[in-house]
DNA sequence: TTGTATGCGTTATCAC
DNA sequence: GTGATAACGCATACAA
């Protein structure tokens, strides 16, 4: 069971009495070198069961032909569907892709950052952490000329090419939705006011609160982690309240879905007595009853731009005079925890 | 805008007027170098912004401290629970995690399995493809010594640690729960059999109806790929023939899923008329209505118990000379979906 | 405890 | 078209 030693380009050189540039070339299709010997090449170093080392060969070209992908969390449908389209876009492009979750920790997120970094990949991906408020980790990236595309949760303090959901209008077409519903005292179980995204989605609320002559109310705003624990605390904390909702716009599918059962266990009606809206369009929200209204983003096609828009920073080699911030569109889907029939 | 060039050990070894290797040996806290030259080396380092290249250590060491991973599909709660349990592991020894996902084809798997073996990495762990019938590209693997550990979705034909959960005594508790509820025609959507996991949860499903003197009938099983129009479809064929089930155990929760669905828009009462249990625990299973019976399976423990075995494989260098197939408990969730109160 | 020398496998530069 | 040679940055065997 002894290890057999690798075959290199210089094995093959050997058994065919070439030299081991001639080999390294013919096997990168180097059209310099003739067919002929380029066949020949090809053949023994398939016998021989040659597999090239591309640690080697990244540490002589400085290229690893890696993207890194750093994602709060793997199992959002969102991000998932974000990985996809980056891996479409990379596989294509001849580009391997690694992925890590910082399980929205700061702490992890700085780690694998310096992990990639390390292992030199040739561009990064990434959406921040809940709890990331400095940025010397991915100021690592800039000052290497590494490039760095952001999605969804971007960071204003560093430039880069940016790739976010129209969650302004996502909040805004959600609340309006409601309003439309004859809803007038609507609440918000909202995110963290550090990530853009939920002060976006919060702002859009709040412009069709005013748009349509509605009071926004603070005392019907809650800030916080939008865990399913945090949505259930939510929920009671404006149900105990003197003066209750009677609709609650979610910042996400997980906190409405906390909301939906814990009115539910009350015996209190959904869409009838409360409407609920949530946000990202999780997989659950259409098959739990009711099912979820919910703003859908487009995730795969922001992981296929993000794709794109970083490979061709990195092979152009220069940082670009100036990024760009894409925002896709969001789509408001209506399901039945809204719409009273 | 310059790209400014890397500092290296030997920029270091200059401004200190030492030798590189001694650099070297304090950066890796070689216990050989004394304490002061070590303080100031790492000062140095730090003051200097060196940044290891880990690609070229790497190379040298043939080492990558990198263990690879691939999954049918990253978003699927049973698989992200098991990528969890890996890097929790793994992130302690001192090892990097790629996640690939394969989206359940072959020669998407062995492409990524190609790949990681040209990038080296230490070890990898992974849940075939339900496409894949050739392992060439996994041979590869332990041809060259590379330590594999399979998990879930095993493969027979090859020597290596196998993590399991008891998938026959899942399908055992599954249907015999449903027994108890007094089901006489249960039927089954099983999966594709060229997995073991499929077989075992099917026989599991005879060998309780056997033991209840129940007649095992060949048209009240069914096999695809389980995704919900596969659910769809099965549980059409199965309503459309002459003598339906009173139950029925699917293999997955997407098809119980697929199932209740067609179910309730004909009309038909779950788990009244018809019962149905599902298996994996994926989240919504416990949030639609009827939630769904489902069997869990313990997937962090599973990929904690993957890492482990690797990583020491890994560490020991040796093949062990007898290879575990480590079986893990399955637990029956009784929900709503199966239970007539 | 530190320094010197060497080589990992590949690609790139230059020569022929 | 092909070959000889150097170099990438690091870790290590050996020498001091």
């Amino acid at each position: 069971m002894s290890n057999q030693p690798e075959t290199t380009i210089h094995d093959i050189a050997r058994a065919l009495k070439i030299s081991a540039s001639t080999v390294s070339r013919a096997l990168n299709d180097n059209p310099i070198i003739s067919q002929a010997t380029r066949n020949k090449i090809k053949k023994a170093a398939e016998e021989m069961g040659y597999r090239p080392n591309v640690v080697a060969a990244n540490f002589r070209t400085k290229r690893t032909n890696t993207i890194g992908v750093i994602v709060p969390l793997i199992n959002r449908h969102f991000f998932s569907s974000v990985i996809s389209g980056i891996e479409e876009i990379a596989y294509e492009a001849g580009f391997a892709v690694t992925i890590s979750q910082s399980k929205d920790t700061f702490e992890k997120e700085s780690k694998i950052a310096h992990t990639l970094f390390s292992n030199r990949v040739d561009g990064l991906i990434l959406s921040i952490a809940m709890g990331t408020q400095s940025y010397d980790h991915l100021k690592l990236f800039s000052k290497r000329q590494i490039p760095l595309v952001f999605f969804d949760r971007v960071v204003d303090e560093i430039d880069a090419h940016k790739i976010v959901a129209d969650d302004f209008g996502g909040g805004y077409k959600a609340t309006r939705h409601l309003i439309e519903q004859g809803r007038k005292r609507i609440a918000m179980i909202g995110g963290p006011q550090n990530l853009k995204i939920y002060q976006y989605r919060q702002a859009g609320y709040l412009k069709a609160l005013e748009e349509a002559g509605l009071q926004a109310d603070e005392s019907l705003i809650l800030h916080n982690s939008l865990t399913r624990e945090d949505g259930t605390q939510a929920i009671r904390k404006l149900m105990d309240a003197a003066n209750i909702p009677d609709a609650v716009f979610c910042a996400n599918d997980t906190t409405a879905l906390s909301a939906i059962i814990y009115l539910q266990e009350k015996g209190i009606n959904v869409p009838q007595d409360i409407a609920i809206v949530g946000f990202s369009n999780e997989p659950f929200s259409e098959v739990v009853t009711p099912s979820i209204s919910t703003v859908k983003q487009p995730g795969f096609e922001m992981g296929k731009k993000a794709a794109v828009l970083l490979i061709r920073q990195i092979n152009q080699k220069e940082a670009p005079e100036n990024f760009e911030t894409i925002t896709m569109p969001t789509e408001l889907i209506i399901r039945n925890s809204s719409r009273v029939i």
